[in-house]
DNA sequence: AAACATTTGTCCGTATGTATA
DNA sequence: ATATACATACGGACAAATGTT
């Protein structure tokens, strides 16, 4: 009997880009453990393709930052420092705050009206404590916003970064509060008034604001950090 | 007789490693132009490793930019619009704020020093109109600052964004001007009153300037621009 | 300290898929 | 439209390098 080739694929996808966003997955949601060794052979079996394409994502991840290479060594996933939080958030930050400031000059009605429902949908999320479905419509109404930046450069920096925040959320280090239902609101404000300084500046409030957060919720649940 | 492998080599440097420095630099310089078409054994052939090392190295600049891959189709060089140091500034820029505003809390009197010297040999090299030199002495004089900022997240988005800073140079579309002296001279003295909120705004400024300057030569050198 | 065992880095062959005649 | 030629994506094997007993 031949073998049934593409006996489920959903869509035509390359064994590598396969191989990335399952590893990636397993990276983000921690059933790859930080410094967890990664072999790829093992992963090639588990997965079910060659060692090929699972060099060549390991090393996008090793450039995004979600793994480590030594090179003729081995390769391991990248421990998640709490406090990198304090290291990404920042950056995010002011890249955020740029992409606002030029969103300002080109976003259209439609489009904010389309994101005051996001942040809606958001603020539901956030009464319900659904706080994976918050963080996605966070991260949605934030893409939009980039989108409209209409920079290239300005969105790969950003998506770097945004992979390694969902990552810190399924290790609790993230939280997000109804502040930022406000503060979403006073960035939409801010495209209608076509104020760019306004929107940059809470935008990038908006973000450094959950370092604070973080800490605070740290010396809630802990006795004592460090 | 057999093939005299590593006829050359000065050190141990991994097939990959020298594949991706190698096309990149030839990429910067414009040995291969814009939409120029890749192809992996030629490019194997040329220095003189196989198809894989190649391969990964192109998956590389892929992310960074340099090319595009076309999966099933082929890479070739990405083209570079001129118009895009309106796109790497603004947040290049930012980076550079925020890295000079983290800075600040941390360098030392001797890093200062040190940065001041270079500032002087980029000055020398602005007189003398030798402008390769000038822009390696800025380079070096911003990444002292970014790696005094303590930074992995911010480093690596800077370095992508560089890569391109560069390539630009080679394409004419690039001047730095003595303006730039006086600027990064005004940053040393912003580090050495700790005043944060100084050293960004003037990074910053120091990087959005070429935008202008950018579109000052050109249209000195054109009649039109379209 | 030396030989072993494991794993990585590299090579090259092949098949799938794309573009062209 | 079919067939042809070609480049890419992947697989599997070898060899160099590491660290381990």
């Amino acid at each position: 009997m031949p073998i049934p080739t593409n006996f489920s694929s959903p869509a035509r996808v390359s064994a590598k880009k396969r191989a990335f966003s399952q590893i990636q997955e397993w990276i983000i949601d921690g059933t790859l453990q930080p410094k967890e060794k990664l072999n790829d052979a093992d992963l090639a079996q588990a997965i079910g393709v060659s060692r090929t394409p699972i060099r060549e994502a390991l090393q996008l991840l090793d450039v995004q930052g979600f793994v480590e290479m030594f090179p003729g060594v081995g390769t391991q996933v990248t421990s998640v420092n709490k406090e990198d939080i304090n290291k990404i958030l920042p950056p995010l930050g002011v890249l955020q705050a740029l992409a606002a400031e030029l969103a300002t000059q080109v976003i259209s009605q439609d489009t904010i009206d389309s994101l005051r429902e996001i942040n809606t949908r958001f603020a539901e999320a956030i009464k319900k404590g659904d706080s994976y479905s918050a963080l996605k419509q966070d991260g949605q109404f934030h893409n939009i916003i980039v989108e409209n930046a209409q920079n290239q450069y300005i969105s790969n920096s950003i998506s770097n970064l945004q992979g390694h925040i969902f990552r810190l959320y399924f290790h609790q280090s993230i939280i997000l509060t109804d502040d930022s239902i406000q503060e979403h609101e006073a960035i939409l404000q801010a495209f209608e008034n076509k104020n760019k300084e306004q929107a940059a500046s809470i935008a990038r409030k908006n973000w450094i604001r959950a370092i604070d957060e973080f800490y605070a919720v740290q010396n809630k649940n802990e006795n004592k950090d460090q």
